[in-house]
DNA sequence: GACGCCATCTACCACATGGTAGACAAAATT
DNA sequence: AATTTTGTCTACCATGTGGTAGATGGCGTC
């Protein structure tokens, strides 16, 4: 049906869940932004937990499809890392909002996470295989491949997302530097997983 | 003074600000929890925001303590990171809610993030400039100290603290789970970093 | 023993919040 | 033309929340 009622509600809902938080977004607040009443939303979802639902759906597909697209057009082994990392930085610029959803649904825990996981499985588990594959053709420093994407997942989310942490380090959440974490953060995933071929051990 | 009441407070607003966070914890079912009225709780703090400053300031000193205590007990050179990520590990176990609390409040942003950050600034500081005399004597990978250390951090703690992407990996947060996590994260962080003595580049 | 302070309590209050009930107009269906 | 459906609105409501006002009792001091 695609009504774009229901289209501009999960926009604003995501924005707002995603950067202010779930709790502290009343529905009252966003039906004053979209400038519609509370109860047109609540038409559309029957309730605040239903929206929350919904957005996670549309936002765990939106995120899925993304990477899926960076992993097309990826070579092999660590260029696929790579090819990840920049795509969750890409996100980062144009949609801030879905990463923030990302922590957001993961500070809440279930349901909201149960959904967030279920829906983002396939790609975790093809992440975990990968790494796998890697490290066992010798290319990857051997390792639990489940806490290595654990601990990628941290530093790379942390990066594009701890802005305030950011602040405390003097270093003001820019475009510019972005780019530069962005470098940065390529540079110390290399050398802490990449085993060169020179220097097998 | 160190009135017995406004220590419980403080301990049980600990426990719920970094497990459930700000918004999620009612002045009323603090009051509960701890078999007091609302009315005392405000009596000790004149409001919730003041409570939850009251706590940032306490739990910033203990992290201070914690970490400054591990350092004093440290060598040189790597064994300092080890040994601030044993703490940190340490705390994981021993004093969760404290990490969650650090999490909380860089979500939370200005003024609880303002004053968190003022009082480890002396901490970061001592970081940062350690960082640079290690990359400066060519015993640590060349990068940015502070983006290096903003993917510390990251990394560190969302190890500790990301129990429901460690769910969505299929890893349950016990406590035999928190040392391999902890074995994990040293291995990666001394790969990333540390140049070898007979190995330079 | 009267007085004042400290700590806690009971009783409210104003306000925000998620949600219900139902009116109403426009469009689609019969 | 009559009726149903769709989308939106106004009016309310119950509940929970942070916070105020003021009473009460214990305890040390004069």
């Amino acid at each position: 049906m695609a009504s774009n009622t229901a289209d501009r509600i999960l926009d604003e809902a995501l924005n707002s869940f995603g950067s202010s938080g779930y709790d502290s977004t009343s529905l009252d607040a966003l039906a004053d932004r979209l400038e519609i009443s509370k109860q047109t939303i609540l038409y559309w979802f029957p309730s605040k937990e239903a929206l929350m639902a919904a957005v996670i759906q549309r936002s765990a597909e939106e995120l899925s499809k993304a990477l899926e697209a960076a992993l097309e057009e990826a070579g092999d082994g660590w260029d696929r890392i790579e090819a990840i990392v920049r795509s969750v930085f890409r996100l980062a610029a144009r949609r801030p909002a879905l990463l923030g959803l990302l922590r957001e649904v993961a500070r809440l825990g279930p349901p909201a996470a149960t959904q967030m996981t279920e829906a983002l499985d396939p790609l975790v588990a093809r992440a975990t295989g990968f790494l796998s594959d890697e490290m066992e053709a010798g290319r990857m420093r051997k390792s639990d491949p489940r806490l290595l994407l654990l601990a990628m997942y941290s530093t790379v989310i942390g990066m594009v997302t701890e802005v305030e942490v950011m602040r405390a380090l003097g270093e003001e959440p820019t475009a510019r530097s972005l780019v530069r974490r962005r470098a940065d953060v390529i540079d110390l995933l290399r050398s802490a997983l990449v085993i060169e071929a020179d220097q097998e051990g």
